[in-house]
DNA sequence: AAGCTGACTATGG
DNA sequence: GCCATAGCCAGCT
């Protein structure tokens, strides 16, 4: 494939949707399953422009490493994302995932190669 | 072209 | 254990 990587913020929107239905995962495992643990912000930024995005982006399902709704912001409600988590089976509270070490996904590595 | 930004993470106090 | 600071990188102005 010439055009694997189009662009970093590609890379992280391929992974997010193939986060599945009732987990969630990490920015830093998103990074680190594209190479660039470094840049789990990017990651974040990427998220930003899923909204220009044909595809739906399960930005919800993508929270910090403490499991936190930190991109709960930038949904139409701050409360959209919580609903959302809670609607897969997540018990949020304080805007943090409950269960998360029992949601976390991480991505597979040998998917990609 | 250069500097700022940011949905993070790690480290230090 | 919580708050402040630094490092990070790739897109955006």
């Amino acid at each position: 494939m010439a055009e694997e990587s189009s662009s970093f913020f590609e890379r992280v929107y391929e992974v997010v949707k193939e986060i599945p239905h009732g987990k969630v995962t990490t920015y830093g495992a998103i990074a680190k399953h594209l190479g660039t643990t470094r840049s789990s912000r990017m990651v974040g930024w990427a998220l930003n422009n899923c909204h220009t995005l044909e595809d739906m982006i399960p930005a919800h399902r993508v929270v910090n490493r403490l499991g936190v709704l930190s991109g709960a912001a930038h949904f139409g409600t701050p409360t959209l994302m919580q609903e959302l988590l809670e609607n897969e089976g997540h018990i949020i509270e304080e805007n943090q995932i409950k269960n998360f070490k029992e949601a976390l996904w991480i991505p597979p590595y040998s998917e990609h190669d």
